[in-house]
DNA sequence: TGTTTGAATTTTGAATTCATTTTGATACAC
DNA sequence: GTGTATCAAAATGAATTCAAAATTCAAACA
């Protein structure tokens, strides 16, 4: 991360870098929901031993990333409809609340980026690409998130955003829904502008439940799916 | 927890166990704050080896009850006035999120269960009675988090609500903010009776900023208190 | 042919062992 | 007397080992 010449070296312990490592391989798909997490596979291809790979799974399971079954080892944690139900209105209180905090703390300069973010992403969205208009939008939350200034808070939304990564970026909105998402994100931009903290927390609000649906519906398809390529 | 005859039988690990364990006894103090954890001694204390309380360790620094120093063990991770000017906030949005979650939720019953809780709160108010005051605070704060519905909800209050148990316990309230608490409870009540999401949301979000510098206050006495104790 | 039982294999849980790092103490130099 | 260097002891990090439970697979039986 950080090397600059004064900073302590950083010796990121095995531990860490396992967990780090086997996150990312859960997010990005290597890893698929439901499936088994093979210990002795795991320690091959990253080439340690079972000790600090355990220590790692422990870990994630206590954020939720993988769930363990007694006796029968880990398995990658699928996100139910349900879950998916608890998630988002936590997530939006959240990001409510570093709205009302990012309105308070930014700086003229914060408020610039987030205007080119956005102006951007219109464009993305002019154009229909899809994936970089999701890449945008996911760097505009992680600004508003980082303007607030509350490092606990971007620990704790990141943990749930994580979760539900795949289902958003695959999110297959429909074009009336993407329209509706532009006009929120232009009333995001607005309610920053203007500093209206308890505005934008209420857009930031709405604007969560709407992705909701999104990701269930996602959600949905992926569960379909998988049920066709079992019925094969 | 659930002994039905046709309930399948529960197995807690061990390692649950510890994690549950080691928690237990930082947040009931016999770990205090700033302390080294010392492996060899809990192993003997537990009864367990070394492998399983390392996996608890690591799960409880994820959760912030602890912290690893690389090499150099494990420390109770103490509370800093910045942990809580950001834990607090954080509290605020999830407490606020389950009033209104609440509001919706609630059934007549609960209501009454709040409504006996709150007059029994006040009998201990006007007694002077602190420690029942709190006990019985802590539950109505406990019982809106239940009856919002949202377990994940309560699992991520119950976190952070833990790291500041102990300051809040022993709260010396001040006699102008134990009136201001109970005019605010008075409030959250009536909110609650009303329906008044929105505004139950409101009070219960002015509710914990207000504590938070009680908290704080508690902090900085301990800080203090902890000072001298070196001195001597 | 289908089901059930039981042994062999695999996998997981936990203890032990080994290696590395840190800590503490003593001796030595200045 | 102070400060540094060196070495011993302790603690930590990680691998290995051992024991347990679960899974698999084949044979026996209905």
């Amino acid at each position: 991360m950080d090397d600059t010449p004064l900073s302590p070296i950083q010796r990121q312990s095995l531990h860490d870098t396992i967990v780090n490592r086997v996150r990312a391989m859960v997010y990005d798909g290597d890893l698929k929901p439901g499936a088994k997490v093979p210990e002795k596979m795991l320690c091959e291809t990253l080439g340690i031993s079972r000790t600090p790979l355990r220590e790692a799974l422990k870990v994630l399971a206590s954020e939720g990333v993988l769930e363990l079954l007694p006796n029968r080892g880990a398995r990658v944690a699928c996100l139910t409809g349900e879950d998916v139900d608890e998630m988002f209105p936590v997530m939006g209180a959240l990001e409510a609340l570093a709205g009302e905090l990012a309105c308070v703390h930014a700086t003229e300069a914060d408020i610039a980026e987030l205007r080119a973010l956005h102006y951007q992403m219109a464009l993305h969205h002019t154009r229909a690409e899809r994936n970089e208009y999701f890449a945008i939008n996911q760097k505009i939350h992680e600004k508003i998130m980082a303007v607030a200034g509350n490092p606990l808070l971007v620990t704790m939304y990141e943990g749930l955003a994580g979760r539900i990564r795949r289902a958003r970026y695959i999110s297959s909105i429909t074009s009336g829904r993407w329209e509706e998402a532009m006009a929120e994100h232009e009333e995001i931009l607005n309610a920053l502008e203007t500093r209206d903290g308890q505005r934008l927390a209420g857009i930031l609000k709405e604007h969560l439940r709407n992705k909701c649906e999104a990701v269930k519906e996602v959600l949905r398809k992926d569960a379909a799916e998988a049920a066709s390529a079992a019925a094969e």
